[in-house]
RNA sequence: CGGAGAGUGGCGCAGUUUGGUAGCGCGCGUGGUUUGGGACCACGAGGUCGAAGGUUCAAAUCCUUUCUCUCCGACCA
């Protein structure tokens, strides 16, 4: 392919809009554009990466007899009210309705309507398990876009749905499909982390999320080196030892700290560390009940977990009569008090006084201070002991690329989806739904994969294996040397970028780290002793081959890569 | 939805405080000189300054309303 002949344009400068480093090399590179907030146009060179992985994900799951089949995106109304998810899904729902006011929806995820579509055609046991996926455009109407395409109103997923008889067989499916998740991300290239998550509205009984490692992901988890343990922070649980301090309770003070309010205002006021520090936090419920909350000052209320002990949606009060900054759990209190499984070993510990500049010295639980709820409402922090083998864990920032449910009947009980069984008794059909988000992935292989020059494209999803670099493009006999070594490089598969612009050889370069080609050959003045430069774009090596051999040379380093990216393991839980 | 910031040729920005009818760099076009790391010279095209309304002899600039975008938070397979 000529670059004179490809729709591409780069930019020299960093979009205004863009933040992230895959955002903007995206941008930059001219993979897409963007048309409004969470909605973008997807250019050749980023619909070419785009493909490679969509093509990863079908050859993984053919080889697990997954069935592509392509699911309509206007749905109507009427299974979603079946499920309940018409009302729960909420504002993120794109609705609308036709000239007859009949009420649609475009779809945000597809496990209604492929449950529709399953339904009545599979009938016996004879016809299970079935495993039925589609790439499709997915609509949600996301509060706050982000990132790019990493959070979008409009973007592309791989959707799979697991239809089973029982539920020993719907286990099955499901650790299978995880080997084939576990082959697609390896074969990105990424570094990656399946964790236990939390299965939100989605419903069923349990689920793994899988996380790709990034400062800019939005999910936070942990995992474990010593024994694998991984979760996501609002699964991950967190509990105190029970070990008594043997310490003695000294008496309650009462001390004057106007200005005082922080946790490192308090901390270094009364030169004691945030972990003595009572913090106390108020949240409301929507009936307007308020409650106290109360977590070590070194910890993080975890509010999944704390809305999963109240069993009730709450938030955080910003305003109220109290004052602020003096908070503590002190009796007499109208509010209920919630208190994590830390907070009540603290002994002698510090708390606002529930008054305007006053704090308490010397707080202990039991004597000074009791709570309505004890549990786990914290996140784990990094070097907390693991849940499982209590040594010292680590917490990580990621990106959610993927996400596997087991969903038993959630949704073919309600949709009345049945079948025959050996016995002929009638049966709910037992499901699974497993979902990839395509394109946030390609941003999450370039948030792994670039420098400050550019993308490092791995060699499996690359938009071009090698980009040939024809520095006197006027010379025709430039071009044809060029245009032989693409000749014999795809012939064995390979697709090949020929700059062939006439422009000044600088730009040629700066384009070429930017797109990030991993394999790069340049076409100088070389050429009339027959030898031309190999530049490698991740190691910036440099090395001047014969041309002769150039394109057997880039086939040897090719086939290596794939098969490197195809072996090696990318997650530190095999 | 709460908080913060920004909208000026394709891109990045200055000009707004103190009103006088729009400028710089990159990119783009034509011609020429260059040709291994974003070259140089000359000429040129391109903007109702996000939109609407108002104040004024005069508005990118002042006032009002509104739209869009970005960030932090809330929210979220």
């Amino acid at each position: 392919m000529l670059y004179s002949k490809m729709y591409l344009t780069t930019l020299k400068e960093i979009p205004q809009d863009a933040e992230v480093p895959s955002h903007q090399l995206m941008v930059r590179s001219g993979m897409i554009k963007k048309i409004s907030a969470g909605v973008y146009t997807w250019l050749p060179l980023g619909l070419r990466v785009l493909d490679k992985i969509r093509t990863i994900i079908r050859d993984e799951l053919h080889k697990k007899d997954c069935n592509e089949l392509m699911l309509p995106i206007l749905l109507p109304a009427k299974p979603w009210k079946q499920t309940g998810r018409w009302e729960e899904y909420g504002q993120e729902m794109f609705k609308l309705q036709d000239r007859s006011n009949r009420e649609f929806c475009l779809g945000p995820t597809h496990e209604e309507i492929v449950t529709e579509t399953v339904k009545n055609t599979v009938r016996s046991y004879r016809d299970l398990p079935q495993f039925v996926y589609q790439i499709q455009t997915k609509f949600r109407d996301e509060p706050r876009p982000r990132f790019g395409v990493i959070r979008c109103k409009e973007f592309i997923m791989k959707d799979l749905y697991s239809f089973h008889a029982d539920e020993e067989c719907l286990h099955k499916g499901y650790a299978a499909i995880s080997e084939a998740y576990h082959a697609i991300f390896r074969r990105c290239g990424l570094t990656f982390f399946p964790v236990d998550a939390d299965n939100g509205t989605i419903g069923g009984s349990f689920s793994h999320e899988y996380v790709s490692e990034s400062s800019v992901g939005e999910t936070e988890f942990v995992i474990c080196d010593s024994c694998g343990y991984s979760a996501t922070i609002e699964v991950a649980p967190s509990k105190a030892p029970e070990t008594e301090s043997s310490e003695s309770l000294l008496g309650l003070e009462e001390v004057s700290t106007p200005n005082v309010k922080t946790i490192e205002e308090v901390s270094s006021f009364f030169h004691v560390s945030p972990d003595k520090i009572l913090k106390t936090v108020l949240y409301k419920d929507e009936n307007n009940q308020h409650y106290l909350v109360v977590v070590r000052g070194s910890d993080e209320v975890n509010e999944t977990k704390l809305k999963r002990i109240v069993k009730k949606d709450l938030v955080l009060c910003t305003q109220s009569t109290l004052p602020t900054g003096y908070l503590g759990p002190i009796q007499p209190t109208s509010f209920p008090i919630i208190a994590d499984t830390y907070a009540i070993q603290i002994k002698n510990g510090i708390c606002g006084a529930m008054k305007e500049d006053k704090h308490l010295k010397n707080v202990s639980y039991d004597r000074d201070w009791t709570a309505d709820t004890i549990g786990d409402i914290r996140s784990l922090c990094n070097g907390d002991p693991c849940p499982r083998c209590k040594k010292p864990i680590a917490v990580k920032h990621g990106m959610e690329i993927g996400h596997t449910f087991v969903l038993n009947d959630r949704y073919t009980k309600p949709l009345e989806t049945v079948f025959t069984d050996p016995s002929g008794a009638t049966k709910t059909v037992l499901m699974g739904c497993y979902g990839i988000g395509v394109t946030r992935l390609v941003a999450a292989i370039i948030e792994q994969y670039h420098d400050d020059k550019g993308i490092v494209w791995p060699a499996s999803v690359t938009p071009f294996h090698v980009e040939i670099m024809v520095l006197n493009p006027t010379d025709t006999d430039h071009i044809q040397c060029a245009r032989s070594i693409e000749q014999e490089l795809e012939k064995q598969g390979y697709e090949v970028l020929i700059d062939d612009r006439d422009l000044s050889p600088g730009i040629k370069f700066k384009d070429a780290e930017l797109i990030g080609i991993p394999h790069q050959i340049v076409l100088g003045r070389g050429l009339k002793e027959g030898v031309v430069e190999y530049q490698n774009r991740q190691d910036r090596e440099k090395k001047n081959i014969p041309f002769d051999d150039i394109a057997s040379y880039v086939n040897e380093r090719l086939k290596e890569e794939l098969h490197d990216i195809c072996n090696r393991s990318n997650t530190g839980l095999q």
